[in-house]
DNA sequence: CGTCTGATTGAGCTCAGTCAAATTGGGTGG
DNA sequence: CCACCCAATTTGACTGAGCTCAATCAGACG
């Protein structure tokens, strides 16, 4: 099956997908045989949840392919989405028992896991993994920076031109030939994750979208194939300074 | 002078008053004497600005005593406060060179602060402190994941009561006689401040507050003293568990 | 072909923003 | 000591962006 094979393929941190840029992309080849020894993957399907916020979390990792959320619930059920966690981001504190926001699978998602107490041995004992933590961390800071940003002071229209100008950032293809601010991508995200992201309703969220598509900001293909004709144009309606050369 | 007291007081290292908390509380006495010997300190009025975003910035430093904030600005002026910086917190990033957000002194504000090479020199050589920076990144996350909840979800008067009990919680003096849930303190930040903080404009502020007043879930003596006559009360207004036991 | 989930669209309402006018209180100079 | 000034704050009246409730639509799947 696929998935047998995806999970062999992985198996070996050699020919692993993200080990350029995950905790371990500064472990040298003895540091990397130690983390292979306590490391194990894990999958979930579409939907399905990590860990509860507030459980006993034993083990840490990093997302190795699909989306996972991170968000916190009030009492009465409003949910805030705290953190996107693409493939290469680290998932759990070293130090801390439990969960602290939920965990749920946007896409199906495939993560490689230490059991908690193995990790933060080596982690003592490994600058290198504690070195690209600090890192990997001070980035997370930046990005939950930006989006207060965006949860405080955007309208609902920069909210959506901003969620869509990061994933456009991430994941994108540039769509055609030649030099070209044209971009093209799938929306990895329900427009209730998307309002969830952004302090919207999906309501919201929905009549956003329509009325960028309607200025010829974005096109649709389906509900969630996106095409960015003009990514200048869709910085700026994103109130970023839609300065500096190329998005890069 | 008081400044000048104040100043020589914090001079040495061994009698600093944020040594428990700041970057440097994990190292030995090798450790601080070369940290003693990059250090300097730097005064700022209110008001005054610490650095511009944008702006070079070849210094590192703890918050000793007073408030900064970290805020970021939109072009056509809109500005959101990202950071409240107490007495401990840490100002700068390692391997960055110019500064991301204006930092600005919200109260008289000193700082101890290092020249950035040597400090990441030092750093290098010296796990404890790069431990120690990324216990309080990690510290820094969760608060600003926290303070997402509050931008994105949480209503004007959630907003104002989550933000004095953040307030209350580190600058409390439980006011009175016996076990008791009464707090009191003096508020840092102006209204314009409290706005770019949660997102408001000031009037929203202003109002939420008389409100919060007037329906007796704190009491004002002049425009900054505050006082908590039941913590649990202010809780459950900011929309937070008002769960575990004693707020800690 | 019905069903079910996710998305869109509409109508009306509300909370917070905007603009504007008091009010407060601390500081200053006479 | 008092009159005045200025910045911060409060309060009021009005507006509107985004929310709520509700109906409809689109596509996937059995």
């Amino acid at each position: 099956m696929l998935n047998d094979r995806s999970l062999a393929v992985s198996q070996e941190c050699a020919n692993c997908p993200i080990k350029h840029r995950a905790v371990c992309a500064r472990c040298d080849g003895n540091e990397l045989e130690r983390l292979e020894e306590i490391k194990y993957y894990r999958k979930f399907e579409a939907g399905q949840t990590v860990i509860w916020s507030g459980d006993r979390m034993d083990f840490v990792g990093s997302v190795v392919s699909g989306i996972a959320s991170l968000t916190q619930t009030m009492e009465d059920g409003r949910t805030q989405m705290v953190g996107l966690l693409l493939p290469s981001d680290f998932v759990g504190r070293p130090g801390r028992g439990t969960a602290a926001y939920d965990v749920v699978a946007t896409t199906d998602l495939v993560m490689c896991c230490f059991r908690k107490t193995p990790f933060e041995d080596l982690m003592s004992k490994t600058p290198h993994i504690a070195q690209r933590l600090l890192e990997m961390t001070l980035d997370e800071l930046d990005a939950a920076r930006e989006w207060m940003l965006v949860l405080g002071r955007k309208t609902a229209r920069e909210k959506i031109a901003s969620l869509l100008s990061i994933i456009a950032r991430r994941n994108a293809t540039s769509g055609g030939t030649g030099f070209k601010n044209t971009v093209v991508f799938d929306l990895p995200l329900t427009r209730e994750a998307m309002a969830d992201y952004l302090g919207l309703t999906l309501e919201t969220v929905s009549r956003q979208i329509s009325a960028l598509k309607r200025d010829g900001v974005i096109e649709l293909e389906g509900k969630r194939h996106v095409t960015i004709p003009d990514m200048y144009r869709l910085l700026e309606e994103a109130g970023d300074d839609a300065d500096g050369g190329v998005f890069a």
